[in-house]
RNA sequence: CGGGGUGUAGUCUAACGGCAGGACGCACCCUUGGGGUGGGUGUGAUCCGGGUUCAAUUCCCGGCACCCCGACCA
């Protein structure tokens, strides 16, 4: 991608409507633009982080059986009817359409995803099945804050997991722990599980929190194991001992990020889903349902991995994997073979299979574009200047490391490649 | 939904109740060329509706929007 080309803005000044870490730098990177509060839209840049934290969530989810579907966000009175919901929900957004009719946009999905099951389910050997979407959900939130932490509009990975009896279930839920773990890790998030409420049906669900000081849930966790609970179910405090290790319990401020539930049958009761076991017969299915929100990991990471120039993405999540800069000066001469240079290796490295944003333009000075590549924050940047070509060099500099270093032309891509 | 705060140009900000000014951005010119280079010219604003007053960006009332704290968070 050339920058001159880019559909972007950054800004030096702090912007006077956006507080939270997260909101402030990718307002000022020019990553989301504020619609109103609670509703981003994504710019070039952010839709590609926002891309790449859903590619990982959907490696992962069909790496354990999930199949990919989509289901409307316009969803119909009659199912939230008929769980209770349509009033049980404060935040659902509930209007009328053509000739009176009433529709909630989808908060959450087990009204239309259980119907939907139920079509393709008869008998125990059509189960287990698990699907999900990625979709965005809206939520009409008395308060919404911390740019996309908490949002009316906001994306959502949510998977269904539906089976015969409720040992089945168990084993799957571990399973979707194990890959929200490995998700996070992706991401570079050091997700913490913790206990949280469970419902009617279980004592427990597991929340996926990140401790940071923006969040706004209360965690109690032990600072050795890591084992955890939400404040809201806490029977531990701080000082207390790990019942699971013994060492110390600590409090601290946490973003929930992803959150695992078992469902077991409030949903296949409300919708009468059914199906014929080994003896024939009628059981219901037993439930799970799973959430990520992509654009609350995308703020959280921002809210963990930033400096006061600018944001630092991690490998996987980051827009692009290099940020090649060529600085020009005032002999033609060099500037030529600068702006020569820098077109050769921002091909080689395209061909090598990285994602290369190139800052060609030549009329910007070398400060405007160090200040846009450390607000940036892309993992690795190249420059390519007068300097670096009489020694046949680029210079190479981490965004999350201090020193940058000169490195061989010829050298380069062997250098950087995984 | 309760409490607090803030609304001035695209952005950040000044202005005892008395000509709305500066910086950034943007356009043009010159300059500079490894950390948001320096200078010049230009562009561009008082959230909406009432009230008080000779006069309102300023004071009062109502609305709307945004931010923060709390409650809420399937």
């Amino acid at each position: 991608m050339l920058q001159s080309k880019l559909f972007y803005k950054t800004s030096k000044e702090i912007s006077g409507e956006e507080k939270s870490a997260n909101a402030q730098l990718l307002v000022r990177a020019g990553f989301v633009d504020k619609l109103m509060a609670g509703a981003y839209t994504y710019l070039p840049l952010g839709l590609r982080v926002l891309d790449k934290i859903k590619k990982i969530i959907r490696e992962e989810m069909n790496a354990i059986g999930g199949q990919e579907i989509l289901m409307p966000a316009l969803t119909p009175k009659e199912n939230w009817m008929k769980t209770g919901r349509w009033e049980g929900i404060d935040v659902l957004f509930r209007f009328k359409g053509a000739g009176d009719k009433e529709y909630a946009l989808g908060s959450t999905h087990e009204e239309i995803v259980t119907p939907l099951v139920k079509k393709m389910i008869n008998s125990y050997k059509d189960l287990p099945v698990a699907v999900y979407q990625i979709q965005d959900k809206f939520r009409d939130e008395p308060r919404a804050k911390s740019g996309l932490l908490r949002g009316r509009e906001f994306s959502m990975k949510d998977l269904y997991s539906f089976h015969s009896d409720e040992a089945d279930l168990d084993v799957y839920y571990e399973k979707v722990k194990e890959s929200y773990l490995r998700i996070f890790k992706r991401c570079n998030l050091d997700a913490i599980v913790t206990e949280a409420s469970g419902g009617t049906f279980s004592k427990y669900s597991h929340e996926f929190q990140i401790l940071t000081e923006s969040g706004e849930d209360i965690i109690f966790y032990c600072k050795k194991c890591f084992y955890a609970q939400n404040r809201e179910v806490a029977e531990y405090k701080k000082g207390d001992n790990c019942p699971k290790c013994g060492g110390e319990m600590d409090e601290g401020k946490a973003i929930e990020i992803g959150n695992i539930f078992k469902l077991k049958t409030k949903f296949s009761e409300a919708f009468d889903l059914n199906f014929l076991d080994k003896e024939g017969k009628k059981r219901l299915a037993i439930m799970g349902c799973y959430g990520i929100g992509p654009s609350r990991v995308m703020g959280s990471i921002v809210e963990v991995s930033h400096d006061d120039r600018g944001i630092i993405w991690p490998e996987e999540i980051a827009p692009f994997d290099v940020h090649l800069i060529a600085l020009y000066g005032k002999n033609e001469k060099s500037n030529g073979e600068i702006r020569k240079q820098a077109e050769r290796l921002f091909e080689s490295l395209q061909k090598e299979g990285f994602d290369v944003l190139y800052d060609d333009r030549e009329e910007v000075s070398a400060g405007v574009k160090f200040g846009e590549a450390d607000l940036f924050g892309i993992p690795l940047r190249l420059v390519i200047s007068e300097k670096t070509l009489s020694a046949e060099s680029v210079e190479l500099k981490k965004r999350s490391g201090l020193e940058p270093e000169i490195v061989k032309l010829s050298q380069i891509i062997k250098k950087i490649k995984k």
